[in-house]
RNA sequence: GUGGGCGUAGCUCAAUGGUUAGAGCAUCGGACUGUGGCUCCGAGGGCUGGGGGUUCAAAUCCCCUCGCUCACCCCA
């Protein structure tokens, strides 16, 4: 048997329903924010990750796909959305426009050992702003990332807030914390003592109890961030709490990837075991210049889709299927009339299926309940010859002989009835 | 890359080292040849993940390997 390769799902029918549903209401959200659709390529030339995440992230060093071509380029399966975009925004001189606000829908690929809510092929719904450093621009996206998980009904989540700094300040605080955690080396856990020199501020956010005591009085970067980068901050917040958005404060939050100044945030929900970020994001004011493009400022975030559903499929289980109709047919002359009645109520767009003939009725009536249909209408020789149909309502088991003409009109105005209820 | 847990029918799971590896659900058929659900009866479906070893005898014990899963790491 050939399976699918190790990492990459399959996303089955009753679950793709919801896939649909979430999309749907993402979509609705974000153009009544102003933004619009971008689609991107999946793969990109490897340099683009390279410069854009970081050289030295763990993304770019050890989870990429990243592969030859036939013409011996190096090209790679996309991390992230985020330099894709900025990349098109670059090419396309999308600066030309006022500012560009555009979200994506799509697969990424990272090379990671696969465990709950992480996948080698997942799914992300993104946002971006770019050429707006405006604090209110962070609010209003943060407002925007709110009123969707509002609209899919996911309450339980927690917004968590911090400001990294900018270029100038995050160093000197880096330092100061580098300095803090040397003299309690010996306290923190053996990742951590090497962390230290690595990746410092990873250690505030350890989550072993030895590391979080120890780290209980560490340096706090927003004591550290220079004036510019407060007021920013400081705005908005003001301006989410204009917008109506509540948040907490968590000076430890760090992000992995390197192009992230000023704000960053998580979602969170505790109900999602290890990887508990459903969507986050932040603000990336020198990446489109580092790309090769014009100065500008750029805000925006990611949601993880298979965390979202995740977290709706553990509330409302509601399956029930659409109402239907199933056309039941006994003979050759019947299956032309059924094809014709078929048709027709397709076309209005009723969600209509017939049954095949190897079935038999028996047979077919089966079929009819398992799709769930909710009204059947049966086709035999008694009815042909009379010009009738068989009417039949699958929930309460009565049925009836109708005229045959004007059968449609007889469906749609029951349908009507039941979903009135 | 490093750990832990688990691999038995399509799915969920049974089976002291000892007959022919079982059950529920699902599938198909019958009771009911123009009527689904409910009930009853029956059928199909398995190299017990794969390979090696111990033993008179292995789903069961040992080793290797592959896969899944959770966690570390990292992140959406």
């Amino acid at each position: 048997m050939i399976t699918s390769i190790r990492g990459f799902n399959d996303i089955l029918p009753p679950e793709t329903t919801l896939w649909q549903h979430i999309e749907g209401a993402a979509r609705e959200v974000f153009k009544v924010y102003g933004f619009s659709e971008i689609r991107v390529p999946v793969m990109e030339k490897t340099e683009l990750f390279a410069k854009g995440i970081g050289d030295t992230t763990d993304i770019v060093e050890k989870e990429m796909y990243t592969f030859s071509d036939r013409n011996n380029e190096s090209v790679t399966l996309r991390p992230e959305g985020t330099a894709s975009v900025v990349r098109a925004y670059i090419e396309h001189r999308l600066c030309n426009m006022p500012c560009a606000k555009l979200y994506y829908i799509g697969p990424m690929f990272r090379y990671e050992r696969p465990q709950k809510g992480r996948y080698r092929q997942f799914h992300q719904i993104g946002a971006e702003v770019l050429g707006i450093s405006d604090p209110m621009s962070d609010a209003e996206t943060l407002d925007m990332l709110l009123a969707f998980f509002k609209k899919i009904g996911l309450d339980d989540i927690e917004l968590q807030l911090n400001s990294l700094g900018c270029k100038n300040c995050r160093p000197v605080y880096r330092e100061k914390l580098k300095q803090f955690l040397s003299e309690k080396k010996e306290q923190l856990c053996d990742n951590c003592q090497r962390r230290i020199d690595t990746n410092p501020l990873r250690v505030i956010d350890c989550k072993s109890r030895k590391c979080v005591e120890v780290t209980d009085d560490a340096p706090s970067i927003l004591d550290y961030i220079c004036n510019e980068c407060k007021t920013h901050f400081e705005e908005v917040k003001g301006y989410l709490y204009l917008f109506g958005a509540g948040y907490s404060i968590n000076p430890r939050m760090v992000r992995g990837l390197d192009y992230y100044t000023r704000t960053t945030f998580e979602i969170t929900s505790d109900k999602l075991g290890s990887q508990n970020a459903v969507a986050a994001g932040g603000r990336y004011d020198g990446l489109v210049r580092e790309l090769g493009g014009p100065d500008v400022s750029g805000f925006g975030f990611a949601i993880g889709m298979e965390r979202l559903a995740m977290l709706l499929k553990e509330g409302s289980g509601s399956t029930s299927h659409e109402a239907g109709i199933f056309i039941v047919c006994i003979g050759k002359e019947a299956e032309t009339e059924g094809i014709r009645i078929l048709k027709e109520l397709r076309e209005r767009s009723l969600r209509a299926e017939i049954g095949y003939h190897d079935k038999g009725i028996k047979g077919q009536m089966k079929m009819a309940d398992k799709l769930g249909a909710r009204f059947t209408l049966i086709l035999g020789d008694d009815e042909i010859s009379k010009r009738e149909i068989t009417f039949k309502d699958m929930k309460t088991g009565v049925q009836e002989k109708v005229d045959i003409e004007g059968i449609a009109e007889r469906v749609i105005d029951e349908i009507a009835q039941v979903k009135k209820v």
